[in-house]
DNA sequence: TTTTACTTGACAAATACTCGACAAGAAGTT
DNA sequence: AACTTCTTGTCGAGTATTTGTCAAGTAAAA
């Protein structure tokens, strides 16, 4: 058995929620939880003096006062919380059971309806359904990735006007973010940053790469639109990043993001990659070769090289 | 295996955010990390040095003293980091809702801290947490709207870089759109549309008044930044909007931004009102007077200027 | 030369410790 | 209902320890 005492007053108030004062208080009063003591004379916890801590907090909360519980075992403590109702399953059951196999498409069709519509309520409450349907791939792969590539066309075409690309991009932009949940993927998985160049105002791209690196287990940091390289590549480098995707839509060609990409060669550390996507990236193959940057053409091959980049094949 | 000594102190300064003369302190003191050396006696530290010092940094912000963790090795300390994630809600709503350092000043420079750090998470599990302890407007503002501002002239002199603030921005529009949840409001609610005029890319200031309407009742729609007269009310027109807000930020004087509010005066119809916030606003009060617009200089005169539209008193 | 990094020692602010006191509320008594 | 008494969270004063910061002098780099 280890001798765990490790933590101090402070993380132990932290943790509990309770301040220093009344933890020192119910140790001088009532021995509640006695713990060791560095040769200088601090407080040193174990987790187990924690855990005690934290069932005393919940029953005070309860109503129990302190005196009469202060003592007892952690054993004896445990018997007397009220166990709260239980996790509501049946609701969740009933849910997958009713709901019938449906298409995916059909999904696709009634989205872009919304669009039309403006009825950004109906896009975002078609889009959870969808996500409760199906999975984070076929959800990506066959409505979201649909979507916004057709959206891309249709504004291509001037057929819808700027506000509905805007609208898609806002309402897409918030349910991507929950599918991303910054917090879901561990602290030691491979980190990769997502973002557009500058010039690049079109962020859906880099929304799509975010989610899909977030459900190959990566741990993702959006940046927005419309970033210098300079700026990209210190962020890159504070955060310890693998490797960085950035997406470039329209124009196919423009000078300006032409030298915005050049400056890469110079700044871009040899153990960070730089990925490369979207629909406008063909128009600037030359410079991507030359600044050593990997092109991705589709979803596919951007799984394929996250997973060559985290086992260091490249690098 | 290399094993690569690379970073001088400086670039480690920066990337965990510590001070040099920390760094050479918790060395001296608890050889916290020893680098390797140059042949000339400068420090070279490795990634593992790098890791090591970050997680040091994120335990002392968990409460633990320094120099009672500095001599642990990685693995004992990673074992000691809290990963946050899972609230088994029962204990956090009536522990936290109830307890905790219920100052929202500390849920701030919290906050500021994530933003210096670069560490998503943390900020975003800062603000969750923060919306469990506070209620809307105190969340508001208390906490976010200090935040953006504090940012905002951070930004202006230079203080941070741009990614810190696309960061932010990234960050606070995921959050801010949960909270604004466009089914929250009824039908029958009053719509408002928000979004920045063309050329305006900060957005965060468009956020906060989503944010605030929607806390008020309103029905809002989130258009993102950067969207030309003609668009901003055609949408307004299909939506059916009671209101337009528009969010200046900088620059000052611009003479294109100029042309384009003047535009509004031609195309706004009569019963939709135009409210135009943001601390660049000052710089067109001429122009804005001359469209009809209401010039909304905090955020208790905007939610008057709201109760106001919706009463008909104006439109 | 000017800037940056290194070491050492010193200082001051922050933090933790103990003890004692106070006040609001709960519980018991008249 | 009014009055004790008890419980318990909070605070302050005084002391000790921990820790961030800085200055001075030297060495290396630009």
């Amino acid at each position: 058995m280890k001798n765990e005492n490790k933590y101090p007053i402070k993380a132990v108030a932290q943790k509990t929620g309770l301040s220093v004062h009344v933890i020192r208080a119910w140790e001088k009063r009532y021995n509640a939880v006695v713990p060791n003591r560095t040769e200088t004379n601090r407080r040193l916890y174990s987790e187990s003096d924690i855990e005690k801590l934290q069932i005393l907090l919940k029953l005070t909360d309860q109503g129990h006062n302190i005196g009469g519980i202060a003592n007892l075992s952690i054993d004896e403590l445990r018997d007397l919380v009220e166990d709260r109702q239980e996790p509501r399953m049946e609701n969740y059951k009933v849910q997958r059971e009713v709901r019938q196999p449906t298409d995916p498409d059909k999904y696709f069709t009634s989205c872009l309806k919304s669009v039309y519509a403006l009825d950004l309520k109906e896009l975002e409450s078609t889009l959870y359904k969808a996500s409760v349907s199906f999975s984070q791939p076929v959800l990506l792969d066959r409505i979201i990735i649909p979507l916004i590539t057709h959206i891309g066309d249709l504004w291509k075409e001037g057929e819808i006007r700027v506000y509905h690309e805007h609208m898609v991009t806002a309402s897409l932009r918030g349910f991507l973010s929950n599918l991303i949940d910054t917090s879901k993927n561990s602290e030691s998985a491979p980190k990769i940053l997502a973002t557009t160049p500058q010039g690049q105002l079109h962020e859906l791209g880099a929304l799509i790469v975010s989610a899909v690196a977030s459900s190959e287990g990566w741990n993702v940091t959006y940046l927005g639109p419309n970033l210098p390289a300079e700026e990209i590549v210190g962020a890159a480098e504070q955060l310890n990043c693998k490797a960085i995707a950035i997406s470039i839509v329209y124009p196919l060609d423009d000078y300006m993001l032409r030298k915005e990409l050049i400056k890469f060669k110079q700044i871009l550390p040899d153990n960070i990659s730089l990925l490369v996507g979207g629909k406008g990236a063909r128009g600037y193959l030359d410079v991507l070769e030359e600044i050593g940057a990997r092109v991705i053409l589709d979803i596919a091959n951007f799984k394929k090289s996250l997973s060559a980049i985290r086992e260091n094949k490249y690098n």
